[in-house]
DNA sequence: GTTGACCTTCACACCGACGTCAGGCTTTAG
DNA sequence: CTAAAGCCTGACGTCGGTGTGAAGGTCAAC
């Protein structure tokens, strides 16, 4: 498929897939006339950067994750053993993020509290 | 207090703290020289702002906000009824936040788990 | 054969919350 | 008095996009 249809499929922009590719992250063939041709399979991996993105990751650690997650991601490639304490790394940080968070909502549930008051008084 | 103190006591850069003054969150004092100048207060005003901004929300819906916040937060100022429906629905932004968060966690869990199979074999 | 949709590269601008540096003034310590 | 530390303003860089536009190539339908 070309790009438009691979941006309808994943809903993200033509502009955004071009960048993934830039960054390295998407390797799209060409047709003889240069146009993007993308397989099934970036379908997957446009959706994998999306989460791992989401999870607050840079578009560089990624490009070295994307090559390590295969077929289904119920395993990982050869050679990506040391990917294992990264990417615990960054679950660490989601866990504070998490908490900061958690944290954040009661501040705000504090204040409007605080709110709630002055409109009853 | 001059503004390196005020970066001292509250753990952010000088450069924030003016990049505050900027946005109008903070309006500090000057001496004749045109130093700024800080009072005990805006060390409370400053972990305010960083709370807010952890929760994601932005310079100018801070900007609104802080004004409201009175004393030691007991109760908002008077006129800020209309802050109580924006505040709960940030409160919602950051319930979604965790939620997105948690899901991307055990995603990130099930790479990594990919990764100790690997390790095993 | 021409219209129109779709694609190409290049490139500039914007966002937010700062980091960083340059060039110059003020205050403080020795 | 001088040197260092601290402060000032102004301006450019960052990251992950996103929008926009220019100037053109390609392809299918009519």
């Amino acid at each position: 498929m070309r790009i438009g249809e691979l941006a309808a499929r994943t809903g993200v922009s033509t502009r955004t897939l071009r960048y993934y590719e830039e960054k390295g992250l998407l390797r799209p063939g060409r047709t003889a006339a240069g146009y993007r041709v993308y397989g099934e399979e970036h379908v997957e991996t446009v959706r994998r950067i999306r989460i791992l993105l989401a999870a607050g990751l840079g578009t560089d650690v990624i490009g070295e994750i994307l090559p390590c997650m295969v077929d289904e991601g119920e395993y990982l490639a050869p050679g990506c053993d040391d990917l294992v304490a990264l990417l615990e790394a960054e679950r660490r940080r989601i866990d504070d993020r998490i908490a900061e968070l958690r944290d954040v909502r009661s501040a705000l549930t504090g204040i409007i509290r605080a709110g709630k008051r002055l409109s009853a008084a």
